[in-house]
RNA sequence: GGGCCGGUGGCGAAGUGGCUAACGCGCGGGUCUGCAAAACCUGUAUUCGCGGGUUCAAUUCCCGCCCGGCCCUCCA
């Protein structure tokens, strides 16, 4: 089987496969580093970079392009307030975007392309529909596409623009267009904003041409995929698409992706609601990163997300539960043979894991069955019905699990470490959950003195001094299972 | 106003024209334990927004209504 994805461009689901049998060429719209990212915008990434795993893990080769806008209207202004360059203004943002990235185990494109850096290629496209008659300049020096040019543009988001009255809403900078839906390719610089002296003239780049120029330069004329957020479908995707098919005369991508935006305690997140979250704020509310990372990605990307905080304390016993059982088999001691049941569960689960993956992504429904398999292989180690063998055929599927979900290996602290760096180079560290510090002011060399002292007073049958010692560590979200096979400690 | 999507238990949700409506979390009871934690067992929707219709049979298809979301302007 292969991934059947949803293809906005046709309604359906479409096998995805790389076009020449090679490589998948996939092109995901990145974030505008004007801010801050939000765990609506990391929703998107983690979808794609849950697709860009499981396409890896069923053996399929990937070249991943990722773009930075550092460059758009909002960041000239931010910059210009804050009297500094965009580079530095936007230096900040990239720096964290790639720190937030890492926290969630978002893992990197291939390529990552800013604007910027590719202000040629946009100058040349914008040429190149300029000698074809689909672009022209205004009295200002702006370059505008004409969409009369493109008979075939709403044809991603099913519009019909025939009927739309020109005029009906006119900029008031773009008041030389030919046609009011014509959008910009080309800004002509204003006074004191930042520009390039280019062969078109001085200026900056439209939003929507520095997508399409840098998927060309990195990834070809025509893509397997292009991916981004549902808001982005219309104008954004499809002025790319007009743009790109226009110059070339070939299809820009067989494939458009489109992930759903989440809801924040069912309304729509924003600032003015107060429901507005990044995961450094996450972070910093004590939440784990790799409980932030499944509750993003354990509703599949078409459907809707309903965003709490309960949802990230369920992720995280989630994972605790998946955790602790894989620390069960790999610390247990199992005798030599097999259990034909575990056996063909994990077969079985195996098989479910890929199939609901390969029909477009359902990650619910990948989850359902390695938490079965969970269930049976506690159920049978309580039973003593559990073999080597068994540990031998999970492992591996867990690997797997893993290798798409990536939460099992605990990489929390350091994630919770940065963000508290963070907060207090920003003077944020009032935001900081008192928990939270009273855990970090726990070192793991303490705990585990503490942790031998207990376990010694238990020895002694002394559990006043145990008990103290399990409630202390308790205080500081630090959790004790005693077992068989020793003392276990986690933070929670 | 127009186009598109969705409304399933306490919460997040999967799913299907007819098998006991997944899975996770939570909660109640039990086993284990010095007590816990973990783990396991067990109970937690006779029912899938509301009202009609089609059908032998609908949560699943159709129509209407109510509610929420996205787009139609910058936005993941």
């Amino acid at each position: 089987m292969t991934l059947r994805l949803f293809n906005t461009l046709t309604g359906q689901l479409d096998p995805l496969e790389p076009a020449d049998g090679k490589a998948l060429r996939m092109y995901a719209c990145g974030p505008t580093v004007y801010d801050y990212g939000h765990i609506g915008n990391f929703r998107t990434f983690l979808q794609v970079d849950v697709l860009r795993r499981f396409l890896l893990l069923s053996g399929m080769r990937v070249r991943h392009v990722m773009n930075i806008t550092d460059v758009d209207d909002k960041i000239i202004r931010n910059s210009l307030e804050a009297g500094i360059p965009i580079g530095e203004y936007t230096a900040r943002y990239v720096k964290a975007f790639f720190e937030d990235m890492e926290a969630l185990r978002i893992q990197r494109p291939e390529e990552i392309a800013r604007a910027t850096e590719n202000i040629p290629q946009m100058v040349a496209l914008v040429e190149k529909l300029a000698a074809a008659g689909a672009a022209y300049k205004t009295e200002d020096g702006s370059w505008y596409f004409r969409l009369a040019a493109f008979p075939e543009y709403g044809k991603l988001s099913k519009k019909d623009l025939s009927g739309m009255e020109d005029g009906a809403r006119v900029d008031v900078d773009e008041y030389e267009k030919d046609s009011a839906r014509d959008f910009a390719l080309w800004k002509a610089a204003k006074p004191g904003e930042t520009s390039w002296e280019t062969a078109i003239g001085n200026g900056r780049p439209g939003w929507h041409i520095e997508c399409s120029a840098m998927a060309m330069e990195y990834l070809g004329e025509s893509l397997d995929l292009h991916a981004g957020g549902e808001d982005l479908m219309f104008p954004h995707h499809e002025n790319e698409i007009a743009q790109s098919e226009t110059a070339t005369h070939k299809q820009f991508a067989r494939h458009w992706m489109h992930v759903r935006f989440l809801l924040v305690d069912g309304r729509k997140m924003s600032k003015s609601e107060g429901n507005f979250y990044t995961p450094r704020d996450l972070l910093l509310r004590g939440f784990k990163a790799s409980a932030i990372r499944l509750a993003l990605i354990a509703v599949p990307y078409r459907r809707q997300f309903n965003f709490t905080f309960d949802s990230l304390t369920d992720a995280t016993n989630a994972i605790d539960r998946l955790r602790t059982f894989r620390a069960r088999l790999t610390a247990g001691n199992f005798a030599t043979g097999e259990n034909s049941a575990i056996q063909e569960a994990a077969k079985k689960t195996a098989g479910e894991f890929r199939d609901a993956l390969d029909d477009d992504l359902n990650t619910a429904e990948a989850l359902a069955p390695v938490f079965e398999l969970v269930r049976a292989g506690n159920t049978a180690i309580d039973q003593g019905q559990f073999f080597a063998g068994d540990r031998d055929a999970i492992l591996p599927l867990l690997e797997d699990f893993d290798a798409v979900f990536d939460v099992l290996e605990d990489r929390d602290a350091e994630a919770t470490r940065r963000a508290l760096e963070w907060a207090k180079e920003t003077g944020r560290m009032a935001d900081v959950a008192p928990e939270l510090l009273a855990a970090q002011s726990l070192t793991d060399e303490a705990i585990e003195t503490l942790v031998a002292e207990r376990t010694a007073a238990k020895k002694a049958r002394n559990f006043a001094r145990a008990d103290q010692i399990r409630n202390e560590l308790a205080e500081k979200g630090v959790v004790i299972e005693d077992s068989k096979d020793g003392v276990r400690w986690k933070r929670k």
